[in-house]
RNA sequence: GCCUGGGUGGUGGAACUGGUAGACACAAGGGACUUAAAAUCCCUCGACCCUUGCGGUCAUGCGGGUUCGAUUCCCGCCCCAGGCACCA
């Protein structure tokens, strides 16, 4: 064998047997106990970055362990392969984004079988593929039939740079996620999935799902938004109708002195119509329409309103209050229509002050005699109080409050207890090309019908160019858009929006349990066996998007019969991000590190091991040239071992028993220490890079025993099982290095199906260990005893010991601490 | 404003249930080998103090507390990152 480390040719070599023997390949195994293992699968943007280096790195090591554990794990790796940069990218080389995808797709996967993961590949997909979307298309159209999916008129997300349709989901900070394009309002026509029918159980589960980051449940709790309160009526003056109120703070409601209405609201129309103020509140309507969504949601924007010149009548006190358009109420949110409780509500009350409104004091802090006049109040008082000046409520505590207010207004069917949510449906039409289309028919006389299963897929032509604005080709090619109406045959038209992208990931991890199932979109024998995913590994990044479409998908599938569990993934790890100098890698930041290069430079092995070793997985990485010096530096080591030690490690047996010098046996413990530690710094912690500091460690003592040359006949069988350990622990890190060590040992098969090493408690056990002795709890000696030295025995070692009595001198020894084989602390 | 993480040497990080703070690396400095370089190996490496000892004191964002003993638990505060936010 090579003296030096290259891991060029050895890497080469062993991802060609492994494809060759298909080790990676697994089936439905009744007799093991199944994992399925799944990683975030990439968009084939045009080349692999180290942040999936990163993220398929982490899940190549459980996936190998628990392979050595004995587990069937499933591993399987695939492309979600719609979506608009595909357009872009074709529009601006002049080819077709299919081209472009699937050159993608070729080029990565040869990037990933360089990195040597241990992917099922004979699963692999392309979400792109008319043969996975069409299951998508059949989904929608029972959703469709279930009132799952439908269509309304609704004001959107627009990104004017994408020409699309954005769901809430994708607009961050009032910008595209995408492009970072100012988002605006538009009115249309689209295609929702009703995510909130199972609002109530998305958010239960995140209460359910303790293999999920606390971050993570918190952000989609926060993102669902539920909140308690009550929807109230508050009859218009003109006595043609009420407006519709939704409140957490029942108990303030003798304190409504005006109402405060979303310029959107449909009832504003009526509100001002042939009132003295109807051209100012026009006026109104339009400038705050114009104003982007996003400044209109900025803390900063100063609150505005005008009167319509309509009154509406407080429910409780009987007062005649006027009617505000104000710019803060967003039709979004509850009914679009706030009562307004100047005393009791920071907005309001700026609000009041600004337009002369009358202020009423209801809450008084509990522990205050009297409650402050209007004019004394210099802000709101926002907190739960007791109710002052409120009728017969007067006296109540808050909560005691909105219960009675509420329940005495609904008596007269006027008010009920009601939840509201910040969730809205997700609306999933988009206007792009490069998706799946939506499998519907617009008939003049049928109305809109799904395309017939029997139809299905519907394709996506491939053979369109794309228009140099970035619109889509679907709604001006003829070919697509006729259509024939199932149902009457007449002559009709085609939905030409595409599906969201996020529809394809919210189901693949499914389709890899069957991904040649012809006769269906999901196996239901294979599928009991493989869902749902035991670990889940990702960005943090898809937190509330595709995290939660999925679980939303996946609770959708099972009511339609397809699955039969509740959660997509029991487990989920959020790794952090890649990070050098101090930013996040970025082609505009020019602080790149290109996986090949690496890969060229020091192997698969060194760059795996370092993305492992650097930083437990949660945390964010921190990028190191130099730190990958190190981790090859490793690597070296550990091949010098067995390349430098051939005769001595290859003729010996593994030691198997018999009297050992100190050093050996040291090594041995050192071995059997090792092999713990990493086993459940893996398998509980999953904290590689305090596993692979434990290898190095015994790497360390290898060195050292070898370096001391003992001529000791047991050394080689004693190294041997230091070495092995070595190899066999590290495997599942750095793969190529170890099937080439471990074959040059001698052993024919591979390490991904060899068990996974045993730790012997015994080996463990040191015959004498040291003990710390402390006064009054600082360290000021260490004694070496016995290890089944008693407690008294550790004791009067410990007040023997020179040091020790030294420092208690004459002073009394009030107590003493015994920790066994830790720590002995005297207090004196 | 609310919520969730986090703050440890020059750097990445370790310390798992309250029990030796800084494992393992990186960088730096010194040395060995070499004609030289690379590679490799060895030593030093939180700060301060002195009587230079297998010494003492301080030290895990800051201030308190509980405890024989606190990076770890409790209370108050500061800072950083992320999420939500005119949400009624």
């Amino acid at each position: 064998m090579e003296q030096k480390y290259s891991p060029k040719s050895i890497e080469k070599k062993w991802q060609e047997h492994w494809d060759k023997s298909q080790v990676f390949k697994v089936g439905e195994d009744k007799g093991k106990e199944k994992y399925y293992l799944l990683e975030m699968f990439p968009y084939p943007s045009g080349r692999i970055h180290m942040g999936h280096v990163r993220n398929y790195s982490i899940g190549d090591v459980v996936a190998r362990f628990l392979r050595m554990q004995g587990y069937n794990v499933l591993h399987p790796m695939g492309w979600d392969a719609f979506g608009m940069p595909a357009e872009n990218a074709a529009i601006k080389a002049g080819t077709h984004p299919a081209k472009w995808t699937y050159d993608n797709i070729d080029y990565m996967r040869a990037q990933l079988r360089q990195l040597g993961f241990s992917y099922d590949w004979s699963r692999e997909f392309a979400t792109c593929d008319p043969s996975y979307y069409r299951w998508e298309q059949l989904f929608f159209i029972q959703m469709f039939e279930k009132g799952l999916a439908y269509r309304k008129s609704s004001y959107v997300n627009w990104c004017p740079r994408c020409q699309t349709v954005l769901a809430n989901e994708q607009v961050e900070g009032g910008a595209c996620w995408r492009c970072d394009e100012p988002v605006i309002q538009k009115e249309m026509e689209q295609w929702f999935f009703r995510i909130t029918d199972y609002v109530e159980e998305l958010l239960d589960y995140t209460y359910k799902l303790p293999g999920w980051p606390e971050r993570v449940l918190v952000m989609q709790q926060n993102w669902i938004g539920k909140s308690t309160g009550s929807r109230l009526l508050f009859p218009l003056e003109s006595g043609e109708g009420s407006i519709q109120v939704f409140t957490t703070r029942a108990d303030t409601l003798f304190g409504a002195t005006f109402m405060s209405m979303a310029p959107e609201h449909p009832m504003v129309e009526q509100l001002c119509r042939g009132k003295q103020q109807e051209g100012a509140v026009r006026e109104f309507i339009e400038k705050t329409k114009q104003s982007k969504r996003n400044d209109r949601e900025a803390e900063l924007l100063e609150k505005e309103g005008v009167f319509t010149g309509s009154y509406c009548i407080n429910p409780v006190t009987g007062l005649k209050i006027p009617i505000y358009i104000a710019n803060f109420v967003l039709m979004a949110y509850g009914t679009g229509a706030v009562m307004a409780v100047p005393a009791h509500d920071q907005r309001d009350f700026e609000f009041a002050r600004k337009y002369g409104l009358p202020l009423r004091v209801v809450i008084k802090p509990a522990d205050m005699e009297k409650a402050p006049t209007p004019d004394e109040l210099t802000q709101a008082f926002e907190d739960d109080g007791v109710l002052v000046d409120s009728g017969p409520f007067t006296g109540k505590s808050s909560a005691e409050a909105r219960d009675a207010i509420t329940a005495s207004l609904a008596e007269k069917g006027m008010g009920e207890k009601t939840v509201q949510y910040r969730l809205r449906d997700w609306g999933i039409s988009r206007q792009r090309y490069w998706g799946a289309p939506i499998p519907i028919i617009y008939c003049e006389k049928c109305g809109v019908v799904p395309v017939p299963e029997k139809d299905l897929p519907v394709k996506l032509p491939l053979d369109l160019e794309l228009l140099p604005n970035g619109g889509s080709p679907l709604p001006v090619n003829e070919e697509f858009y006729k259509a024939e109406c199932p149902k009457c045959g007449a002559a009709a038209r085609r939905e030409t929006d595409t599906m969201d992208t996020f529809v394809e990931s919210s189901w693949y991890f499914a389709r890899y349990s069957c991904p040649d199932f012809a006769e269906g979109p999901l196996d239901k024998e294979r599928v009991r066996y493989w869902m749902p995913v035991d670990q889940y590994i990702g960005g943090i990044e898809h937190a509330v998007l595709h995290l939660l479409y999925s679980r939303f998908f996946v609770k959708a599938l099972r009511d339609m019969g397809y699955l039969n569990v509740d959660e997509p993934f029991l487990n989920l790890l959020t790794q952090g991000m890649v990070i050098k100098d101090g930013f996040k890698m970025s082609k505009s930041k020019g602080n790149v590190v290109d996986p090949d290069q690496m890969i060229k430079a020091y192997g698969a092995d060194t760059v795996r091991l370092f993305c492992l070793f650097a930083s437990p997985p949660e945390k964010d990485l921190d990028w190191s040239d130099q730190g990958v010096e190190g981790s090859f530096r490793f690597l070296s080591r550990m091949w010098r071992i067995v390349s430098e030690n051939l005769d001595g490690l290859a003729s010996a047996k593994s030691y198997s028993g018999g009297e050992l010098s100190q050093s050996l046996s040291q090594l041995r413990r050192k071995t059997h220490q090792t092999i713990k530690k990493v086993t459940e710094d893996i398998r509980d912690r999953f904290h590689f890079n305090t596993a692979i500091a434990a290898i190095m460690e015994l790497v360390n003592q290898i060195y050292q025993v070898l370096e001391s040359k003992p001529k000791d006949s047991a050394l080689w069988p004693v190294v041997r099982e230091a070495a092995e350990a070595v190899i066999a622990l590290s495997s599942p890190m750095v793969p190529h290095i170890a099937d080439e060590l471990w074959q040059a040992l001698g052993h024919k098969g591979l390490l991904l199906e060899t068990p996974w090493p045993k730790w012997d408690e015994r080996a463990i056990e040191a015959e004498e260990v040291l003990i710390v002795v402390q006064i009054n709890g600082k360290l000021r000696s260490r004694i070496t005893v016995p290890a089944d030295a008693t407690n008294g025995e550790l004791e009067s070692a410990a007040l023997q010991d020179a040091r020790v009595r030294e420092f208690i001198a004459d002073k009394p020894v009030k107590k003493v601490i015994v920790v066994p084989k830790k720590l002995i602390n005297i207090v004196i």
